[in-house]
DNA sequence: GGTCGCGTTTCAGTTACTTCA
DNA sequence: CCTGAAGTAACTGAAACGCGA
């Protein structure tokens, strides 16, 4: 977390960088519910303006994902892939899972040995329905959407607080539990691990917001300090100044401080006690 | 040991359906 | 009834990883 707050030039520039906690590895490990901010200012792509106070957010896995992103096609060509006409093909052409050639492998049956035979069979039926059951139940290529019962919401919400993730046997005996097939369990996982990440980014981006808040305010303040001790010295330019020995500076926020009582109650430039700039990174000289 | 191909899992982004104001 | 917004189930394509050849 470094935080540059620079009271001096005209407008407000702000280099916030927040790293709340450690990021995850992505795909191997679940994702928490942490991630890094960063927050950079002026934007690249709007000039920055000194009135106005912008905040530019971006996820540590952003940078990431836009150089992997390719733009998808359009909708006629999705709907082509999706509504297509025979169900066993449709299966293999919408499922990144692979439905139909992961069995010819030795490696899912090595990995089935795990499962009890009983699940295996189940597995594999659902597995191979998991695509195609909506065409078959009415005939229709219409992507049809469930809606989950009360009772299924809750129990999967209760299974996503123990754990994010589902491993296959999890994910096999919930979906057993539920009377749903194993793919929807997945699906309501991804999706629910996705707007957790998505809630948090919010909570995230209004604390940055309540940052740069705070430290338009700070900044402002402290021009206006500087402009008041400007006057005032133009007003008193005989003063006498303070012995060097006497003053003490805090290596942190660069304040004048550690004069004694006496020293600072008699000085023309004593400082009003102020309250300290705020500062929710726990800068060190908050300890001052 | 290096690498290639394949299968699996997870993700971000998107689409499409449902509900509700 | 119509409509737009919000919520969410389902889908797509890509990346990462493990494993066997």
């Amino acid at each position: 977390m470094g935080l540059h707050h620079d009271a001096n030039t005209s407008g407000l520039h702000l280099v916030l960088g927040l790293s709340l906690t450690a990021t995850s590895t992505p795909s191997t490990k679940p994702l928490d519910d942490h991630h890094h901010l960063c927050v950079i200012k002026p934007t690249p792509t709007k000039p920055y303006s000194p009135n106005e106070p912008s905040l530019t957010l971006g996820l540590s896995g952003e940078t990431y994902h836009l150089l992997k992103h390719v733009p998808r096609n359009n909708n006629v060509a999705n709907n082509s892939k999706v509504f297509c006409e025979d169900p066993l093909d449709m299966s293999r052409q919408t499922s990144p899972h692979s439905v139909v050639s992961s069995f010819s492998t030795g490696r899912v049956v090595k990995r089935e040995r795990d499962l009890s035979c009983e699940e295996v069979e189940i597995e594999a039926e659902e597995r191979v329905s998991s695509r195609v059951s909506d065409e078959e139940e009415d005939g229709t290529n219409a992507r049809k959407k469930l809606r989950l019962t009360k009772e299924q919401s809750a129990l999967l919400e209760e299974s996503f607080k123990q754990h994010s993730t589902l491993n296959p046997k999890q994910k096999q005996a919930l979906a057993r539990q539920l009377n749903l097939r194993p793919r929807q369990v997945e699906v309501w996982f991804q999706n629910r691990r996705a707007r957790t990440k998505l809630k948090q980014t919010e909570v995230d981006c209004e604390f940055l917001k309540k940052c740069c808040e705070t430290l338009t305010d700070e900044n402002r303040r402290l021009k206006k300090e500087l402009q008041e001790l400007k006057a005032l010295k133009l007003a008193q330019p005989l003063y006498m100044p303070m012995p060097a020995a006497t003053l003490t500076m805090c290596p942190s926020c660069e304040r004048l401080g550690g004069v004694s009582e006496n020293a600072s109650n008699k000085s023309p430039f004593s400082m009003a006690p102020k309250p300290h700039f705020y500062n929710p990174f726990a800068n060190p000289s908050a300890a001052c």
